[in-house]
DNA sequence: AATTATATTTAGACAAGACTAAAAATTTAT
DNA sequence: ATAAATTTTTAGTCTTGTCTAAATATAATT
């Protein structure tokens, strides 16, 4: 077993694997996690003799298979306690992440076991981030940003880019939530809004929302 | 917002004043805590800083009312999610109390506002003991050991003073679960053993087993 | 009341995890 | 190719929580 420490690095590690493949700068973990280059350093050597990761000296670091199945196996804690806050709790989308962070820490195989069957073992959390399954694998779906679709085109809003309480809060008060057809009505070229549709609604939404929406095409 | 560590000593100490009543001493403690009597030390005075006990020098500890109200409130939490391992996620009542250990520590009164609504507000944990409300106040039941009924009384299984899996598994195998009527047959003068009937059953159990079980006279 | 035993505290050390400041390696720019 | 800028590591310190061993206070015996 490891510990929190241990666990939020490789966390960190995993999911900035996911953004850029491999060799994680020391840096980029240091600013994940909100903390300096040189207690990451030393918790990197650590991580490396549990044979979490590969470290070799300013080489940056990458996960192991051990250290990968580890570390989805947090993020599956982390999603299916999202899941269960929202689900069962009534908490807001924008509610769970902090709570979550604390509960996935919790160290039970049967009670993760139990609330997945709980749960009806869903495969994707409130804000439409995968589950991983047991053996930390998960399915990639085809999804879009927002930003990236032509004037006409529309798709399913399916999950977020910035889950930002702030961004959650904001995709709320214009009625945009996970499963709802946006349609593209228009592109401006001068700031790069668009005008959309969504469920009757008719607005416009700045660059800045629409590359933080993900959309499954139609 | 305390650590684990003050925490758990704040609800060991929380325990200990149940059974006697004041002024609790450091081999107590660190007993209690399987630990030494000297980190003990060092804790307590700790937690006299921050007003949670009243701690003098070779006179054992109190806490304050600070103290006791935060030590309920970890103890409400504890209780909570036992109810909600054996209600929800199908623990039996030997698994749960080291997984609540864990989870009484996560940070959140809304999470534990929740899950008490949730669970509709129960009174009581598996085991038979009460969960303390918001405030830290909890009503207590009059109850008395089973060892204690004479020849013919009865009353209803309520709770058990040994909380070990050991325990509760015995009792699982002999069919004793709370809420069950016992009735006391016969007491054996010479090892005080109790001849008792429950759900038309009728056998033996020790004086081991009747002094750790608590019972409603009826 | 003095002695012995027990309980408690103090002193000093250690591991985990973090930080600052300085040194060394690497990358970028000239 | 050198110099400058950036990144990363090292060295040393700090806090939390623990431990052992030694010192001191309290309690129990004779
Ligand atoms: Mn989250
Ligand atoms: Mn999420
Ligand atoms: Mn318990
Ligand atoms: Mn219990």
């Amino acid at each position: 077993m490891f510990t929190f420490s241990e666990e939020n690095y490789l966390k960190a590690i995993y999911h900035l694997e996911r953004d850029f493949i491999k060799g994680i700068s020391t840096n980029a973990i240091a600013k994940k996690l909100e903390t300096k280059a040189s207690s990451v350093t030393d918790m990197v050597k650590k991580l490396s003799e549990k044979k979490l990761i590969i470290y070799k000296k300013y080489q940056g670091v990458t996960l192991t298979d051990f250290g990968k199945k580890t570390a989805a196996n947090i993020v599956r804690k982390h999603r299916l306690w999202e899941v269960f806050l929202v689900e069962k709790l009534n908490f807001s989308w924008d509610e769970v992440h902090d709570v979550a962070e604390q509960l996935e820490h919790i160290k039970s195989p049967k009670l993760i076991q139990q609330l997945d069957s709980f749960l009806g073992f869903p495969t994707h959390d409130p804000h439409g981030d995968p589950i991983p399954d047991k053996e930390g694998n998960l399915k990639i779906i085809e999804k879009s940003l927002l930003s990236t679709l032509l004037k006409n085109e529309s798709g399913i809003c399916i999950g977020v880019n910035d889950s930002s309480s702030e961004f959650l809060q904001f995709l709320d008060k214009k009625g945009i939530t996970l499963g709802k057809l946006i349609t593209v009505l228009e592109k401006e070229d001068f700031d790069d809004s668009l005008l959309i549709k969504i469920a009757q609604q008719k607005f416009s939404i700045s660059k800045k929302i629409a590359s933080n929406l993900y959309i499954q095409k139609q």
